[in-house]
DNA sequence: AGAATCCTTTGACTAAAGTCAAAGAACTAT
DNA sequence: ATAGTTCTTTGACTTTAGTCAAAGGATTCT
């Protein structure tokens, strides 16, 4: 049975928080939205207009999920109200682009306040001290959620995902190191898979938001490189998770030992690799782009 | 402009949460339940699986708003299933009862087995620190909106629900008292209106709640009586509320000390009016139930 | 150049959700 | 006893939300 390792209780405190939740707040948030307007066509509006550049309607149905007749008929109705204007790409004359009128952006802007205005309410009563505890619980919760749907998997190096997490890792850094990255440094696919390695990346709703590499480097030893966390996934505790992948892989593989570089621009990562067991070595590797080398020895302990 | 006194900072983090929580969270407990059937009839079903003696319609129909006829028909198709039962109300005929069969508890249960799998799949990833600590977050949230949704309001002490308050409040102790509680002991509605002194009931979702009495002593000094809080409403601080309530009425009616008896099986209200200000005091005045006097020095400093 | 694919529009539906008013049975107040 | 009220049922709608398939123009692949 699947729910056999979360206590009973925790599932009741959670369905009992959504209950409440989706009732008392949920609800009213889906009334203020749809003041005049069908439910449907509200969220268009507001999706629309977190585009100020405009998005084409092909991007808005994968957003929302929408069939291709019923947007386009939504998409129309919302421009014959003057709420939004259409008009062809400039490049792919097969898509069209949708954006908000100034009007559009009007109302936008007056629901928004109405819907701050009914979130105000909401903590009015509170004393200052309670709101701020309130919203602290509420951002944790958020933090605690996200980090929970994320998913790591090992992927192959060379699939789009893959690349993608590294050359965002590769601007990144590039960007914080005094002397920039060059992103020859980067392991090639080859050196992170089969026998050679492994290679990771965290996924949230589809999207590849950290990754990491773990590296053979001699009999029992191996290197870990390239933990990414994109910047919006950050402060979730993501880096760990995808640590404990690689050193589950490690251990698989018969790796008793990891170790790892780091640059000595990147302090929170130091405290990290620190805070997960990691002790610092002399140099076991003459690389470029590092200054200070870890190393943890992992011991195969029941979790 | 009623936003003033919260921080836009703190309304966003609320709006932010209730998004992520609502798209990640709420969908899904709204698609489970719906599993083959529309998800007004399931709601139906599970609304009247919550009273296992049965519901009338009328109630049914003020606790989820529902138009009559709407109802009616659900029932109606709800029957059909074999889930419910309809049957007259053995003392109004106009009334209608309605409870699931056991066909329907089984659905009931099942449809509940499925969503405490999703919910236990979803704190699955998480390590039990983790888990802890969202329950704890979500544990914390719903206590203060809970809190933020109650209102405190002086009400007339001859009005039903301040009766209700007071015998809710009458048995609770009866219950608690080695010696019993007799209701002669409640303050009558005259001792606390007018000039005598004011009544207090907190309201949630206009169910009263809590309750509590202020009534004049002597020159510049008042009394306060009969603080209850619900049982389903204790540990949200609304004691503490009721409490500033009377303080401030006492404020404005010129009483600058007031006192408070209790009785020495009620550990947790000393406690609680200690941590408000109050100290001890000798007897005021001599009282069946009273084991403890307290005061406190009303002082009219800005809030 | 032609075939395959992509994207949007349109027509033709369906199911769900809900609204409104009339009618009738049952109860309550006077 | 009667007038007014309450509650449910039924008929007759409407709106929202969504699905599916065909068709046509634009692009991309080979």
């Amino acid at each position: 049975m699947e729910t056999e390792s979360v206590p009973a209780a925790q599932v009741a405190a959670l369905r009992r928080f959504n209950r409440y939740f989706t009732r008392r707040i949920g609800a009213l948030d889906d009334h203020y939205l749809g003041q005049n307007r069908p439910l449907g066509e509200a969220r268009l509006l507001f999706e629309i207009a977190e585009s100020p550049g405009g998005v084409s309607l092909r991007d808005l149905r994968g957003r929302l999920g929408l069939d291709a007749g019923y947007l386009s008929r939504m998409a129309k109705a919302l421009e014959s109200q003057g709420l939004v204007r259409l008009s062809a790409h400039p490049e792919d004359n097969r898509l069209r682009m949708i954006e908000t009128t100034p009007t559009g952006l009007t109302e936008v802007k007056e629901q928004n306040r109405r819907a701050n205005a009914l979130a105000a309410g909401l903590l009015d009563t509170l004393t200052p001290a309670q709101r701020d505890q309130l919203i602290e619980a509420m951002t944790t919760s958020q933090r605690l959620l996200r980090l929970a749907a994320i998913t790591v998997e090992r992927v192959d190096a060379a699939t789009p995902d893959a690349r993608a997490c590294l050359d965002a890792y590769a601007a990144d850094i590039d960007a914080r190191f005094p002397e920039g990255f060059d992103k020859s440094d980067l392991v090639s696919p080859e050196e992170v898979s089969g026998e050679a390695g492994a290679f990771y990346v965290a996924y949230e709703e589809a999207r590849p938001i950290a990754c990491g590499a773990l590296r053979r480097l001699e009999q029992g030893v191996g290197e870990i490189r390239h933990v990414w966390v994109h910047e919006q996934a950050r402060r979730l505790g993501l880096a760990r998770r995808i640590l404990e992948a690689l050193e589950q892989e490690a251990l698989t593989r018969g790796l008793t030992v990891v170790r790892l570089d780091t640059h000595a621009t990147l302090t929170e990562a130091q405290a990290m690799y620190r805070a997960c067991g990691y002790t610092e070595i002399p140099p076991y590797v003459n690389h470029v782009y590092a200054d200070h080398w870890f190393e943890k020895q992992l011991n195969n302990a029941p979790r």
